[in-house]
DNA sequence: AGAGAATGCAA
DNA sequence: TATTGCATTCTCT
């Protein structure tokens, strides 16, 4: 009787829905939460309920709002924080002044500022149409508002932003569609517009109507690459040269992809989220799309949230891409975004859509192969334990090793034993049984990953189109997911034969190049060490010839194990050695290790200047940077702690070379792709592998594009030494290798 | 369900 | 106690 039990689902609700909504810096709400604690404060002050109880029972989860659930959720940690537990309790607990304290402290919590303040809010004005009439006087009317002069300098500060709205739908396996059901447009500060896709207003409709603003106004949005179906830009259409280092991309209008730029200005995050860059740049914060829409679909979200939000966004690409583009500007980026980014961006698209055929059935075939084996082991190893367990439980395995068949274990990870493969190496000759775990494990990755992992991608076209992802690595590199197709096994013939499932259409080849040395070419190019240089001017084999000066031994007097030593160390040297490391990678003791490198800076001694050198600029600075401008923060150099800061030294050392190699490789796709789409070439760039590129190749053009390809990546840049790329053709990618 | 650890594949 | 990634499986929350 004296109880009082509230539902904190309502609380949230009624809260959340009474008030202007604020969020905190993170840009999570918490006016829901703040007005939730505020009502328990006033019941329990004023006192007419003896004890107070908070329920988080809820019959209905399916209609609350993602924000709603989310700030439930949050709200039962901080009652949960209360020192009487019972609060949350059916009995509740005494309300109390302590109690009513302890809401006062929470409710100066859930604020940046310590105080609960309203955060700045959109004022642009946001409506949907699908009327053809005003659909096309608004783009006419965007038209004129932003147009750029063709001739003079574009002021690069007016923007058309334009964002569309991309359903995910799962099509079976692990593939998914996407759909375009909309897009938004924000010509002018006040208004911004959305369009569904409806009626006579299609994709190909609207996507018309954006190539046709392209031609004359600067376009910004948010990941243009998933915007290339819908419409190619002029300056793409159009364009029939490869990469030139000028400033011509300030004359006439430019696409400006709001979130390369923003990952150009801060390449070290794992997200970039549109939300992040209305806040970073613009101080807005725009609602969480997972917020407002949940894992629904949005073909079925409420139209005028889903118009307010595409508005928002469209309004966050107009006004943010003039403030990237200003950050990019100081730091020296803009060459590196307009130059190279932004055209690559659209070759990305062009890769991802072609795809590359994997025969279905040979896939099937290679991974039941390996199931009778992966059988046969699995027997084995289940009576050689004597009992049966899961082998693919590093736990389970453990203690089946080193408890129950005693093996000497070396402790090594946070939850137990360490049975990683370089561990269960050196136990091979104490137990048979090791040598099989091991070729399961190898048979079992190579079963799950890729024979049945690549499977469930070929989609209805026998093609496999992965995704290029141009905003994920910090040192500028691509990277490749749904399927990951830059580490197809290569290393081991078994592995390697997987390579023999994709194969090009009927009456092509594959042309696959690959750069020689990419990143030591770099190293000698930045470095300027006379005796890295002249080793690749005399076309030596670079190994072989860096084992003859750290062994002191003729060139043709080196032994294979020297060759081998001294590449491990060329490597280790890329990467920002440690003697340590280079110990472990060698089988050798530290300080065998640390006479190789001792060795190898006297034999290069430019090269431990230039390291030595880049960590002092990037401590300085605290950046590293490219040849060709791209910057990446090491906040690490500025660590206390002696790991973190001699990880930021590494960082430092193997940033600018391994960035390089991206930045180069890149100029070469772009080279590669415009000067097949000049010569009206049937063959299509297909896949990136860091420093391989492979052109599917009609077969009448196969000489062309090898030599084309070849000439391309080799001339791509100019360096001190030459580029050497190695092109090979073939009728599966296991043969063109 | 989602996160993190362990493992292993590539350049 | 070597650089950059991604996928799978297991395990815990």
């Amino acid at each position: 009787m004296d109880i009082l039990t509230i539902n904190a689902f309502n609380l949230i609700k009624d809260a959340f829905n009474s008030m202007p909504a604020f969020t905190d810096a993170d840009g999570n709400f918490v006016s829901g939460i703040y007005g939730a604690l505020f009502k328990l404060k006033s019941i329990v002050k004023a006192g007419e309920y003896k004890k107070i109880s908070v329920s988080f029972e809820n019959g209905a989860d399916h209609e609350l709002s993602p924000a709603v659930k989310s700030q439930t959720d949050r709200l039962k940690d901080i009652l949960a924080g209360y020192t009487d537990t019972a609060l949350l309790s059916a009995e509740g607990c005494d309300a109390t002044d302590a109690l009513a304290d302890f809401l006062e402290k929470e409710i100066s919590l859930v604020s940046p500022l310590g105080k609960a303040a309203a955060v700045p809010v959109f004022e642009v004005k946001t409506s949907f149409t699908s009327d053809l009439s005003e659909v096309e006087e608004l783009f006419s009317k965007a038209s004129k508002k932003c147009c750029v002069s063709a001739s003079s300098k574009n002021p690069k500060d007016n923007y058309i932003g334009f964002y569309p709205i991309v359903d995910t739908v799962d099509a079976g396996g692990s593939i998914k569609k996407k759909n375009i059901i909309g897009i938004s447009l924000c010509y002018e500060d006040e208004t911004a517009v959305y369009f569904p896709v409806q009626g006579f207003i299609t994709a190909d409709y609207l996507g018309n109507k954006l190539t046709e603003l392209s031609k004359s106004c600067n376009l910004a949005t948010f990941d243009i690459k998933s915007s290339y179906n819908l419409f190619t830009p002029y300056e793409i259409e159009s364009r029939d040269y490869g990469y030139r280092d000028d400033q011509s991309y300030n004359e006439g209008p430019r696409c400006f992809d709001t979130l390369i730029g923003a990952y150009l200005n801060d390449p070290n995050k794992n997200d970039y989220m549109i939300e992040d860059i209305s806040k970073e740049y613009l101080g807005l914060n725009l609602e969480k799309r997972a917020d407002l829409f949940g894992k629904e679909a949005l073909a079925n979200a409420d139209q005028n949230v889903l118009s307010a939000y595409a508005c928002k966004a469209a309004f966050v690409c107009k006004k943010a891409a003039p403030l990237i583009g200003k950050k990019l500007d100081k730091d020296g980026m803009e060459g590196l975004f307009y130059n190279i980014e932004m055209p690559l961006s659209y070759i990305l698209f062009a890769m991802e859509k072609e795809g590359i055929i994997a025969e279905r059935e040979q896939l099937k075939i290679y991974g039941d192969k390996l199931k009778v084996r992966i059988d046969e082991l699995e027997k084995d190893i289940y009576s050689a334990a004597g009992v049966e367990f899961n082998i693919n439980s590093p736990k389970q395995l453990g203690e089946v090793l080193f408890e129950k068949l005693g093996l000497p274990a070396e402790k090594k990870t946070k939850s137990g034993y360490s049975t990683a493969a370089d561990v269960l190496e050196k136990l091979a000759g104490e137990h048979k049984i090791v040598a099989d775990i091991l070729e399961y494990r190898g048979l079992a990755k190579l079963k799950s990953t890729y024979a049945d992992g690549l499977a469930a991608f070929i989609e209805d076209d026998n093609r496999i189109h992965t995704s290029f992802n141009q905003t994920i690595t910090a040192t500028g590199r691509i990277s490749s997911t749904e399927p990951n197709l830059q580490n197809i096994p290569m290393r081991t013939e078994l592995g390697r034969l997987i390579r023999k499932v994709f194969v090009p259409k009927e009456g092509y080849v594959f042309a696959d190049a690959d750069y020689s040395q990419i990143e030591l070419r770099i190293l000698a190019h930045m470095s300027g060490d006379e005796g890295l240089i002249k080793a690749y001017h005399d076309g030596e084999d670079i190994h072989a010839s860096t084992a003859s000066k750290v062994f002191h031994v003729p060139f043709a007097e080196v032994t294979s194990e020297q060759r081998r030593s001294a590449k491990a160390v060329n490597f280790g040297i890329v990467y920002g050695i440690s003697a340590y490391g280079l110990s472990r990678d060698l089988s050798i003791s530290p300080k065998e290790a640390k006479e190789y490198m001792d060795k190898y800076f006297e034999a290069y001694p430019r090269v431990k200047e230039y390291q030595e050198r880049v960590v002092k600029e990037a401590k300085e600075n605290g950046t590293s940077i490219t040849l060709f401008g791209r910057k990446r923060p090491i906040p690490e150099l500025k660590a206390s702690n002696f790991n973190i800061k001699q990880f930021g030294e590494r960082v430092a050392m193997n940033a600018p070379i391994q960035g390089t190699a991206a930045d180069i490789m890149k100029i070469a796709m772009i080279n590669v792709f415009f000067r097949l789409k000049k010569d009206k070439l049937k063959s299509k760039l297909i896949l990136q592998i860091h420093d391989e590129l492979v052109i599917e190749t009609a077969g009448d053009e196969t000489d062309i594009v090898k030599e084309l390809l070849t000439k391309e990546m080799e001339s791509a840049v100019t360096l001190v030494v030459p580029m050497e790329a190695t092109c090979h053709t073939g009728s599966d990618w296991y043969e063109a290798k």
